[in-house]
DNA sequence: CATTTGACTTTGA
DNA sequence: TTCAAAGCCAAAT
């Protein structure tokens, strides 16, 4: 009974710390070139009892996910700078020093 | 069962 | 190059 959501989960659990995951990245590892949207919606859908760094998963230009999903402004921003992940001028992720490559 | 929505990506101008 | 519109798949209503 291996659903979506479960799949999602798998590939944001296997993120490593200060790295971060685009949804088309995710979406293609499920088979999904175009279920990016799942993947985010799948996200809105994470028990937070997982622990699963959601905030390590940003869309394609590097830009965090709107506010009122983790109910604050510089929530998701915060949890990565924790993480040691770093922004550029534009407030947005440095894709090319943090972006998760498995094919490295 | 059909329609709407959604934490996106890609393509066209 | 940047901005706008279409496309896509799955869950919720």
């Amino acid at each position: 009974m291996k659903g979506f959501f479960q799949e999602v989960y798998g590939i944001v659990a296997q993120i490593p710390g200060g790295k971060v995951a685009t949804y088309g990245q995710i979406a293609m590892m499920l088979g999904r070139p175009r279920g990016a949207r799942m993947v985010g919606w799948a996200m809105a859908g994470v028990p937070q009892e997982l622990n699963l760094p959601c905030h390590q998963v940003v869309n394609q230009i590097g830009e965090l996910s709107p506010a009122h999903v983790f109910g604050g402004e510089g929530r998701q921003r915060a949890l990565l700078e924790a993480e040691g992940v770093t922004f550029n001028q534009s407030g947005k992720i440095n894709m090319k020093m943090h972006l998760w490559q498995q094919d490295i």
